[in-house]
DNA sequence: AGCACGCCGACT
DNA sequence: GTCGGCGTGCTC
């Protein structure tokens, strides 16, 4: 009989990264199964696990096993595959197995814990008189309420066994409920209670019944026949109807009506592009495509086409977006063609709405997802196909742990499936179309869009120039031309501010002193809201100061050319204008986002002015200019994909002109205008950006040609810092090849975070297979002093950002 | 991570 | 003698 359980526990710490075995109680035997949530007693507490294994009695060592303390699933949220995909995770990124477990749930199931003091009544009279304040009223007291007191006052009532120290874990994940009322007699039976009966009330109700005999929502039956919930109680009672909690999901999208989309007829490269991938899903084949097409060559057209063709296969699609709530209309176009089947999961959504959206996956309700980087862990159990459209955004690489790529998990799982996985950009990542040209990957191409409209006409302005001409303003006298003849002919303007980089911080005119965070060595960032400089990273604030605190000079400024700052300009320069600003200060409320857009594609503005969140995927027929007011500040950037990210962000910005029947314009400004990132971006030549950027890539020893790992060392004191790096560093030199290049150790971009100092080192590599064991092996050897002296050694394999 | 246990100095 | 500090070791 299997009546043991492996169970892997709710901490993070790497000597507790490994199962423990617990007896199943007898009630539970043969219910229990793997990838199902427990509660078990762990030393003192309980805690919350993960059950992923079942066992003989004979085989477990140990005999004095403790019994598993509660269930809280009916059906495991792990199902074989998830399982599986965690260890596997677990084993890519060195991260603890229970992490990978938790990254694959919606957060709602993730645990909580509380702990507090209990005093049965009986008990309460033999509290000495302040204990009997405190529990006045009340059986539970908070522990943190009892914190403050001396241990051992408490530990005295404890012993004395008049109070209990009770550990409770509860589930956050509530899920929303409904009262409903139902008959569960027959309509005869109803019609003859009905005669029966006198209270008006109550015929009123049971007369609903008769006419419709489905069950109806309390609430909905109350306020219609406008009565309390007297008369039906009393029908309860008799056992003529009944009363039942049922689930109800929160729907995001409940008041939208979507338009239904029929399939569109496809141009012959989109049908060419559909085929292959529909061979593949019919031959039930694992195959990765690159569909590399230029923007408005109809990509999500052949993605909704191919998702059609596994749905008649029975089984279900993934479509990972970037972060869905930038585009709306993505979402609304697949709501549109395939209605109640789809699921959305992105992060605007709150806990409890990710929760429900995650139920019906799990319940099998829908059979598309469409949602952002952690959609790939939707629980199918008979995956037909993995999209991942502008393959190239970087938030598909989680930034902490565990620190995966989404698309090697969807090539994880199209594997585990035999399903084919498409990625889809219009400028790919060099890795990706590196990997498609050497014929590990399947390249389709599209290069025609799909409108009449040609590829919007791109003008690249020197800043030099305009400054050399006398013009000092953020506005090219070209840019400031078109503008105005945009609003004269009431079309529609985009202009976008690359942010990055270029933040604005605050500066001393007098004698140059930057204000910066106290714990973290970057200089804090000026929030015109409410006055006051923020660090980014600590979130530590305070006001902004009158005079310099180092020269007490009144000049001091903050520079950086924010978009409010831009509107200023705007503003002066086009009084008539209505202008939209779009950044973190006017989208940060929930629905503020799509509110604006929906105003801009209204026609109820001339201009829309943003950040790179504009840049991703909108659609507006009336815009008919884009301008790109510095296209250089991401250029300059510590990042070996400077340049490529450059390339990336100009087309996808390009891309919003003339999408539909007006021609498009855009005008890209620049301080170096012969970068060819820049002058390759406004020919839209994606391939001999390509070429030239994968030269710079081989010189430097940087992917796709190397394969990077980043190792970050932090602590409180900068000595110790210093000693593990170089520890690690000697060891690593020790092991790796001949080729592999070492670089550091050195101190990271950002020196200190939160009073932690920082230090990093860089491995280059073409081949070395035994790097993860090494790692793994150094982590093992600070596992002490990673939980006990305040540690931390972070790994990131093919890092995406370098700080 | 959390918690108990145990050893040691400090003080009612 | 007892209180409370922190280092050590364990958790099925």
């Amino acid at each position: 009989m299997k009546n043991i359980a492996s169970v892997i526990v709710d901490v993070t710490t790497r000597q507790l990264d490994r199962p423990f075995d617990y007896l199943i109680p007898p009630k539970w035997e043969g219910t229990i199964q793997p990838g199902m949530r427990v509660i078990v007693p762990f030393g003192p507490r309980k805690i919350q696990g993960f059950v992923i294994n079942l066992k003989n009695e004979h085989e477990v060592k140990l005999d004095k096993l403790k019994a598993i303390e509660d269930v809280l699933d009916v059906t495991p949220v792990l199902n074989k595959e998830l399982l599986q995909l965690g260890y596997w995770l677990t084993k890519k990124t060195l991260c603890f197995t229970i992490s990978a477990f938790q990254v694959m749930l919606p957060a709602a199931i993730k645990a909580t814990y509380n702990k507090y003091l209990q005093c049965t009544e009986e008990d309460k009279v033999n509290l000495p008189d302040e204990w009997q304040a405190l529990f006045l009223n009340r059986t539970k007291v908070d522990w943190k309420e009892v914190e403050h007191l001396p241990l051992t006052t408490v530990q005295k009532q404890i012993e004395r066994g008049v109070l209990e120290v009770v550990y409770e874990v509860k589930s956050k994940g509530g899920k929303k409920t409904e009262r409903v009322i139902g008959p569960i007699v027959s309509l005869e039976q109803l019609k003859q209670v009905y005669e029966e009966t006198k209270a008006q009330k109550q015929r009123d109700v049971l007369a609903t019944f008769i006419e419709d005999a489905s069950p109806i929502r309390k609430k909905m039956l109350l306020s219609s026949l406008g009565i309390t919930d007297a008369p039906v109680k009393s029908l309860v009672k008799k056992g003529v109807l009944k009363e039942d909690e049922v689930e109800i999901y929160r729907d995001p999208y409940a008041e939208r009506d979507f338009v239904p989309t029929k399939p569109f007829p496809l141009k012959e490269e989109q049908q060419v592009a559909l085929d292959s991938i529909k061979q593949s899903v019919h031959h039930n084949r694992h195959d990765v495509f690159l569909l590399y097409g230029v923007t408005g060559s109809g990509k999500t057209e052949v993605y909704m086409q191919a998702i059609d063709e596994v749905l008649q296969q029975g089984k279900e699609a993934i479509v990972l977006v970037p972060e869905i709530a930038l585009t709306p209309q993505m979402v609304e176009r697949f709501k549109g063609r395939f209605g109640s089947k789809v699921a959305v999961l992105h992060s605007a959504l709150s806990v409890g709405e990710k929760y429900d959206e995650w139920r019906k996956i799990q319940r099998k309700e829908v059979s598309v997802v469409v949602g952002a980087r952690s959609a790939i862990f939707a629980p199918f159990e008979n995956i037909g196909m993995i999209i991942i459209d502008e393959e190239h955004e970087s938030s598909y690489k989680q930034e902490d742990n565990p620190r995966y790529h989404a698309r090697d998990v969807a090539i994880e799982r199209g594997i585990y499936h035999q399903c084919p996985v498409v990625l889809g950009s219009a400028t790919p990542t060099l890795e990706s179309f590196a990997r498609a040209k050497k014929g590990v990957y399947h390249l389709l191409t599209m290069t025609k869009r799909t409108s009449e409209q040609g590829l919007p006409t791109v003008e690249i302005v020197d800043m030099r120039e305009q400054l050399r001409g006398g013009n000092r303003s953020m506005f090219s006298k070209e840019l400031h031309e078109k503008i105005e003849d945009r609003l004269q002919k009431g079309q529609q303007t985009v202009l976008f501010l690359n942010r990055r980089g270029h933040s604005t911080f605050v500066m001393c005119r007098d004698c140059g002193y930057v204000i910066e965070c106290p714990h973290c060595d970057i200089s804090l960032t000026y929030h015109r809201m409410n006055q006051r400089v923020k660090c980014h990273y600590c979130s530590y604030e305070e006001a902004l100061p009158k005079t310099c605190p180092s020269c007490e000079s009144d000049y001091i400024r903050f520079f950086g050319t924010g978009t409010q700052k831009v509107e200023e300009e705007l503003v002066k320069l086009f009084p008539a204008a209505r202008i939209i600003r779009m950044d973190v200060d006017t989208t940060s409320r929930k629905g503020a986002h799509e509110k604006l857009l929906k105003t801009f594609g209204d026609g109820r503005a001339d201009i829309l002015l943003g950040t790179q969140m504009i840049a991703k995927g909108l659609d507006f027929p009336n815009v008919t200019l884009v301008g790109v007011l510095t296209a250089d500040t991401m250029l300059h950037l510590p990042d070996f994909r400077a340049g490529e990210k450059t390339y990336q962000l100009l087309t996808q910005v390009s891309g919003r002109a003339g999408r539909h029947h007006l021609p498009g314009e855009v005008i890209i400004q620049t301080y170096t205008p012969e970068h060819y990132s820049i002058s390759l971006a406004k020919m839209q030549k994606y391939e001999q950006f390509f070429v030239e950027e994968m030269q710079t890539r081989r010189s430097r020893q940087y992917p796709p040609y190397y394969y990077l790992t980043l190792i970050t060392v932090s602590h409180p004191e900068l000595m110790k810092v210093v000693n593990v790096v170089e520890k690690i560093v000697a060891y690593l030199r020790n092991k790796c090849a001949n080729d592999t290049i070492i670089l550091g150790p050195v101190v990271s971009p950002i020196p200190r975070i939160k009073d932690r100092y920082r230090y990093q080192c860089m491995i280059k590599y073409k081949r070395e297979p035994e790097l993860i064991n090494w790692l793994q092996f150094v982590q093992e050897q600070y596992a002490q002093e990673m939980t006990k002296d305040n540690l931390q050694i972070s790994i990131d394999f093919n890092p995406t950002m370098m700080m």
